[in-house]
DNA sequence: TATCCTCGAGTTCC
DNA sequence: CTCGAGGATA
């Protein structure tokens, strides 16, 4: 041990293995502390051994493991949870509510595979239950780390309280080196009502609903309270894994329940929709007797292997789906309709309820979607409440959708007063008075005001700020929308000046309601760490229409730097020559959002604000993806004809995981065509051009290789 | 031109 | 979470 070496006279090499030391102690103490109920080391040894840790990551901060102990076990809470990005991504199900979606997603599934509708396929279907999702990590069958979901990138760490559970084993024998377990935390109804019967008599608030009451005692910052709460667990998922657990889900199911984990005992194998529809009506007659809240059944493909092949859309995987349960209605009164205007512009109505319970949840507002909805309209025009427009004073049906969003489903015209009027849309906008326009094409009514009316012009500054975007510490939707009200910071270059622009900002600043000293120096401290941001993060914030999140990554991704991105932007200006194709050109981007790109460039106001803002930042290049190491990167493929092993669908997604551009037609820029049987003219022009021309085998090979 | 998928922009409640 | 629209594709 180095444990008196200063941390200065380290070198490089002796501090790794020290790092390396630490953690593999930190570790074993926490196991002994957590499983055993013998301490290996004494409370003041471990804060110095953790302490000693930090010190190091401090001052080598390129040498941070991955399995820092800094992230794990007891890290200070000091203001709510450390942050705990997953190994592998926390996804969400997609939805089926009817028979007919089911079957539907067995279809696609089975067109994916190229598989035919006779050919054998089995899933497992499972009960939702409805809690919140947590991923257990173990390292040679240690607990080491419980995370939830977030946003399924990064999650809060909640090893502490996870260790409070009883469902949830702390120590695995014969599990793979490293296994990540998935599942849901819950609470019983029986705990449920015990728990808020114990807090009434405390003097404390109760819970609307059992999810809540599991949420609440999952992120307490006090493990000992987690502690007195009842909450279980029941496992279905995995994320990192050193080895797999077996071929199938429901092998894994298994596995995980040798392991020693609760797996939910309705878990059944089936091989056709309709054996997955008989499952999930016997759950629906089960439900009301479980004793815990489900929302419906998940579907999974059984065989591993495919699920690998079917792989992830953006957000959740094709190889699953949640059979929803019909979602729970009901009847209240319409008090009024407000008008709330977005980023965008965008008039968008917010129906104010006479206050409801809906889903264990009491609901007071529900969205009304638009203009066309509140007539009682679908966007083709057609009827989508068969004559039933929404009027004022109405008797409405609610529901969440998604058990969330309220919405309303149904309105009770047979108990319309006589007088109720239809609701005016307004065509001016309600909060700077500028027309309110609605193009031909459009559902949406916007206020034509732009940057002069200020409800756009706190959006946008919300916006700026968000998670995606400028990400401020301490500086949220809230605290835009005050900044702008005073008039301290107007647009978003007004951020990075606030501090000179007030001689005494920080004293101003520290002087107002919510702010302490503290968090008016932490404030600027995250101001000035944000003057260097990544070229897509600023496209985003920039909140430019139809220029989101992806399109921002991609601009940036295409064009790596700042200067290039305007430079190239203006010289499109013109809306034709080779700047304008080229930005035409990237996949991803189509006329409407390269016009809306270029015209926010051109706004005089618009580019104005812009430039200020650029020169308080410094805009990092952004990197470009090298997938050097694969045989096809750089490429571009065509595929034609059948292929019989996987989809065309799928056989393009992996061929770009790889690095390579699969076009749609052979041309003089092809450098390899996969031609399965049935490849006529493609073949024929592949040849003519001397395009090198494999069959399905040949690729499979080519990409297996790897 | 129709159809699929993904993205953007809107939304609630805790 | 959902709707509508944009973009890619057949």
């Amino acid at each position: 041990m180095h444990k008196n070496t200063n941390i200065s006279d380290l070198s490089i090499s002796e501090a790794e293995a020290e790092l390396k030391s630490l953690s593999s102690a930190l570790n074993k103490a926490n196991h002994a502390y957590h499983t055993a109920d013998t301490p290996i080391v004494s409370d003041a040894e471990y804060d110095q051994l953790k302490q000693r840790n930090l010190s190091i990551e401090t001052a080598f901060p390129e040498l941070k493991r991955a399995d820092s102990p800094s992230d794990q076990v007891g890290a200070p809470p000091a203001d709510g949870f450390s942050k705990l990005r997953h190994a592998r991504r926390m996804l969400s199900l997609g939805n089926a509510f009817t028979n007919e979606d089911v079957t539907e997603f067995d279809l696609r599934i089975r067109r994916y595979l190229g598989l035919g509708e006779q050919a054998a396929l089995a899933y497992t279907a499972e009960p939702k239950i409805d809690g919140l999702s947590l991923s257990l990590r173990y390292e040679q069958g240690i607990l080491i780390q419980a995370a939830t979901r977030g946003d399924g990138q990064t999650g809060e760490n909640v090893t502490e309280n996870a260790y409070t559970i009883a469902d949830i084993p702390k120590q695995l024998s014969n599990a793979p080196e490293i296994l990540e377990v998935r599942g849901e935390v819950y609470m019983s109804h029986l705990d449920f009502t015990d728990l808020n019967s114990r807090q009434i008599v405390r003097g404390e608030k109760t819970f609307a609903n059992p999810r809540n009451a599991a949420a609440g005692s999952l992120r307490q910052l006090n493990p000992d309270i987690t502690r007195n709460r009842p909450l279980k667990f029941f496992a279905y998922a995995w994320g990192e894994m050193s080895a797999p657990l077996a071929a199938t889900q429901s092998g894994a199911i298994h596995r995980l329940k040798e392991l020693g984990f609760v797996i939910n005992p309705l878990t059944q194998t089936h091989t056709t929709p309709q054996g997955l529809i008989d499952h999930y009506q016997e759950i629906e007659r089960q439900r009301a007797t479980l004793g815990y809240d489900i929302d419906g059944v998940v579907y999974k493909v059984d065989d591993l292997d495919l699920q690998a092949r079917l792989g992830l859309r953006s957000t959740t995987p094709r190889w699953a789906i949640a059979h929803k349960f019909p979602a729970e209605l009901a009847w209240t009164r319409l008090e009024g309709i407000d008008i709330q205007v977005g980023r965008t512009g965008a008039l968008s109505p917010v129906a104010r309820l006479q206050p409801v319970t809906v889903g264990g949840v009491v609901v007071s507002n529900a969205t009304l979607h638009n203009e066309d909805y509140i007539a009682g309209l679908n966007a083709t025009g057609g009827p989508i409440r068969e004559g039933k427009d929404i009027r004022i004073g109405d008797w409405v049906q609610v529901y969440r959708a998604g058990d969330v969003i309220p919405k309303i489903a149904d309105v009770a015209l047979s108990k319309r007063a006589p007088d109720a009027k239809r609701f005016c849309y307004p065509t001016r906008c309600p909060e700077c008075g500028s027309a309110a326009l609605r193009e031909e094409s459009d559902a949406v009514r916007r206020c034509s005001g732009g940057i002069i009316c200020p409800a756009q012009a706190i959006e946008k500054m919300k916006h700026f700020v968000s998670r995606s975007a400028f990400d401020i510490d301490g500086l949220g939707a809230k605290q835009a929308e005050q900044f702008y009200q005073d008039g301290w910071a107007r647009e978003p270059s007004e951020i990075f000046t606030l501090r000179t622009r007030f001689s005494d900002g920080v004293q101003q600043l520290k002087n107002r309601d919510g702010w302490g000293g503290k968090s008016a120096d932490k404030l600027f401290q995250a101001i000035e760490e944000r003057r260097t941001i990544a070229l897509g993060r600023f496209l985003f914030a920039l909140g430019i229409r139809h220029v989101g999140e992806a399109a921002s990554n991609l601009l940036a991704a295409h064009y790596g730097t700042w200067e290039t991105l305007r430079q190239e932007i203006d010289q499109a200006g013109h809306l034709e020559g080779s700047a304008w194709d080229d930005l035409n050109a990237i996949d991803g981007i189509g006329a409407v959002m390269a016009k809306s790109l270029v015209t926010a460039f051109q706004q005089p106001l618009e580019r104005a604000s812009i430039d200020r803002l650029v020169a308080h930042l410094d805009i990092q290049a952004a990197e470009r993806p090298q997938i050097s190491d694969s045989p096809v990167a750089g490429k571009t493929l065509v595929f034609s004809g059948t292929l019989e092993k996987m989809s065309r669908a799928e056989a393009k997604a992996r061929a770009e995981a790889l690095g390579a551009k699969v076009a749609g037609s052979v041309s003089a820029k092809t450098d390899l065509l996969i031609a399965g049987p049935g490849a006529g003219s493609k073949a024929k022009k592949a040849a003519d051009l001397g395009v090198e021309t494999i069959d399905e085998d040949d690729w499979l090979t080519l990409i297996k290789a790897l």
